[in-house]
DNA sequence: GGAGAATTGTTATGTAACGTAACTAATACG
DNA sequence: CGTATTAGTTACGTTACATAACAATTCTCC
C-alpha cells in the first residue's frame, strides 16, 4: 500500500475539499467550451436571475470582494453577455443585464452544468441527496455564523 | 431583497463550494496559532501517519503536484516538524518523518481541526453525518471516475 | 555492462482566485 | 455647504495550484 490519510479522512472538511476539488475540475471543463469558468458562470448566472443587479450586490451574493469582479464584468461584458448601464437614480452605480446573447449562452451553460451535476450524485438516492443538500447548508450557516465572532463588535 | 442565486442553490457544486469556503478561512483562523495552514497541516498530519514516505507518494496522497511539495516541506522542515532523509535503498529519494515537535504539534493541531470540524456538523445527528460523509465521498469518486475519461487511453 | 528510458526531487515560471489599500466620482446628511 | 459614505476601480500581494525543463540516480535490457 501506499501510504494512507486516516487522520484527514475523519474530518469532513477534508471530505469537502476533495469532492469540491473533484468537482471543480470537471465543471471547468463542462464550461470552457462557452467560453466561461465557474465564476463567469457564476455571476452570469446570478445577473440573469436579477436583473438591474448592482456589483455591490453581486460581490455579496458570491461572497467576494467587489475588486474581483471587475475583471469578471469585464470578460463578459467583453463577450457581449452583460451589460454595465449606469443607473438613472445613482450615476455611481450600474444596473448590470445580460444580453440576449448571454441570456441562451447561460440557458446552455445551465443545462451542461446541470447534466454534470447530475453525474456527480450518480449512486445517491432522493433522500441522500436532499440530505446532503441540507447538511451543506448547515455546514455554511455554522461557518458564516462563527465568522461574525471576528467581526465588528459595537463601532 | 438584494437579489438571489436560486438557479446555482440547485446545484450541489455551488452548495460544497459555499461549504468549503465557509470551512477554509475558518480552518485557516484556527491553524494560525500553530504556525500551519490547511496544507502544511494537511502534509504533517499524513506523514505522522506514514513515516518514511516518500514526497511523490505524499504528492499522490493530497492530489497535488511535486513541485508545489517542495516549498511546503521547505517551511515544515525549516520549522523542525518535519526531516528529509535521503532513503538508502534510492539515492534519488527522501523519507519523511515527524520529529518529536512535529508529532507533539500534529497532534495539538489535530485537536484543534477536530473542535473545528465539529462545530461545523453542529446541528446534524450522527445518520446525517454519516450520510454527508458517504456522499462526499461518492461525489469524489464519480469525479475522478470522469477524470479517467480524459487521460491515458492506450499508450 | 553500458546506453537509453524512467523516476526523484528541484527550479523556474505561469495562472486563477482570492484579499487589502487607496483612489475617483457621486451621493447623503447634518 | 462640507464632511462622511458609497460604487466602482486600480494597483498590488498571497495562496494554491499547474507545466516544462533539468540533474542525479536507478532501471531495463540487449
Amino acid at each position: 500500500m501506499t501510504g494512507s490519510d486516516r487522520t484527514l479522512r475523519g474530518f469532513v472538511g477534508y471530505g469537502i475539499k476533495r469532492a469540491f476539488s473533484a468537482i471543480q475540475s470537471d465543471v471547468n471543463a463542462t464550461l470552457a467550451p462557452f467560453g466561461l469558468r465557474m465564476l463567469t458562470y457564476s455571476a452570469l448566472a446570478v445577473i440573469r436571475d436579477n436583473p438591474g443587479l448592482r456589483q455591490t450586490q453581486l460581490a455579496e451574493i458570491l461572497l467576494i470582494e467587489r475588486p474581483n469582479l471587475v475583471l469578471i464584468l469585464d470578460e463578459l461584458e467583453g463577450a457581449d453577455l452583460v451589460v454595465r448601464t449606469r443607473a438613472r437614480d445613482d450615476r455611481r452605480a450600474y444596473e448590470l443585464k445580460v444580453t440576449l446573447k448571454g441570456r441562451r449562452l447561460c440557458d446552455r451553460a445551465t443545462e451542461a452544468v446541470a447534466a454534470h451535476d447530475a453525474r456527480m450524485l450518480e449512486g445517491m438516492d432522493e433522500s441522500m441527496r436532499e440530505t446532503l443538500h441540507q447538511a451543506l447548508r448547515l455546514i455554511e450557516m455554522n461557518g458564516r455564523s462563527s465568522d461574525d465572532r471576528g467581526k465588528v463588535s459595537r463601532p
